[in-house]
DNA sequence: ATCATTGATTTCTCTAGAGAAGTGCATCAC
DNA sequence: GTGATGCACTTCTCTAGAGAAATCAATGAT
């Protein structure tokens, strides 16, 4: 047989899919609307049920729509926070009013909620990091106007940090960046790295977030001017609600 | 009513769900591995198709597997490319062996396909941007193994560039960067901005993406020494193939 | 006015079954 | 050996229907 030359028309669930995404993208439904639901979808079509419920589906997994059971389908709305790589940079001239999206310039109030100390034997990657086998670990997680939004745990190298704040919830002031100052190790340079993916179950949990959002996972590793890492921190960040913004010359 | 005590028990879908993400993860089942199928489900569990259907899409949502029509379900792999903002700073000590993700040292061979070059109006953000209504857009896809990983579109004020090589397909050596030195206009500072989200679907076409595959959205500003904005450059990376680093003082 | 109840509406879960369409392997003709 | 054919198996699409569970507004009792 030669190729088909015919593109096989899109199923049912897809066309309708595409023609409500189509009304979200162009502006037609806006944020916090409401999406023709099951029943409507079924009526209008003259579909089944799980027909409808596919087609929903496809957007819900885009991050477009967010079902609330007993409701209804809404159209998902992204405002996001900027968070800043290295500060000292981004406080130019090309910072302000140049942005590519729109954002909350940041100032927003984060709060912490279930901090959680421990001394434990590091995993492999960490432990090769900082040469170290066991570590002081704090988790934390912030929020924002209420909605979780970050997920942080911070790795130090137990011999270091043992019996400083830093083993302590209150870490003082200034934080455990200016304890590790006090020590003699204030950081001095950070590696970022960056991926995204779809958020594990137990990330879905403490970040609230409904199907089809991303997370970012941020690997930050802390180093002293002398090149000696000092900290290893694993941040997951809710995708819908961060965009980052690095500067750097060269 | 009191509040129930009683978490309710997971729906069938997701308990068989859970199960085969536990085998997963756990490295039961590896790269490439194949999941049991539809048919599989419905013998193991005695359960319908649409809700054998129900939980393999839960891990392929998830990213952690892919489904392939008349073949099976097989578990998803993550090799990712590793890609610096900062070539200057990431160039030392702290980069060998402190890895925290694995992946491919970079210096894989990119190729480039789909080049398209055009002269058009400059969207609101970008014409803010670089201060000019016109501008020259240069739109590209990158592979790798050729596998497309990678879409870049490039914009710079029509001005400035106007009869430069940047308008043409081949830019000659040392690329854009190297003429737009040539025109006095060297770029000496970069802005990123950087965001994670579903693809849209013409990035999933592009980028030929699975589904559960989120992408990362670049915003990229170059800004000459004296703070003059050069090129903006929105980039869309599939992020299951990339790992971003950025490194910086402060 | 406030609070509890009721009922309509909505999404969610699941069953049972049918046919279309793509894949991959074994078999057969040459 | 090589290529074509057929068949088993797989995922994909869709129908029809049922009951559970959450939401929301209106109604009624206090």
């Amino acid at each position: 047989m030669q190729q088909s030359p015919v593109p096989p028309d899109p199923p049912i669930y897809r066309r309708i899919a595409d023609r409500l995404r189509e009304a979200i993208l162009s502006g037609d439904l806006r944020d916090g609307d409401r999406l023709p639901g099951e029943n409507a979808l079924m009526a209008e079509y003259g579909i089944a049920r799980a027909t409808a419920r596919q087609a929903l589906s496809v957007l819900i997994n885009e991050g477009l729509a967010v079902p609330k059971r007993g409701s209804g389908v809404y159209v998902r709305l992204f405002r996001p926070i900027r968070r800043h790589g290295s500060r000292r940079l981004s406080r130019r001239q090309w910072e302000r009013g140049q942005a590519i999206w729109d954002s909350d310039t940041e100032g927003r109030p984060y709060t912490v909620d279930d901090v959680n100390i421990d001394r434990e034997v590091a995993e492999e990657a960490v432990a090769r990091i900082l040469d170290s086998a066991e570590v002081w670990v704090r988790r934390r997680r912030y929020s924002v106007d209420g909605r979780p939004v970050q997920l942080s745990v911070s790795h130090f190298p137990a011999a270091l940090v043992e019996g400083t704040a830093i083993t302590r919830e209150d870490t003082g002031p200034g934080g455990v960046y200016a304890r590790l100052g006090d020590l003699g190790h204030a950081p001095a340079h950070f590696t970022e790295e960056v991926r995204a993916r779809m958020p594990h179950p137990h990330e879905t949990v403490q970040l609230d977030l409904p199907a089809g959002t991303p997370v970012i996972a941020i690997g930050r590793v802390a180093y002293t001017a002398a090149g000696v890492a000092v900290e290893v921190n694993e941040m997951i960040l809710d995708a819908a609600s961060y965009v980052l913004q690095y500067d750097f010359d060269s």
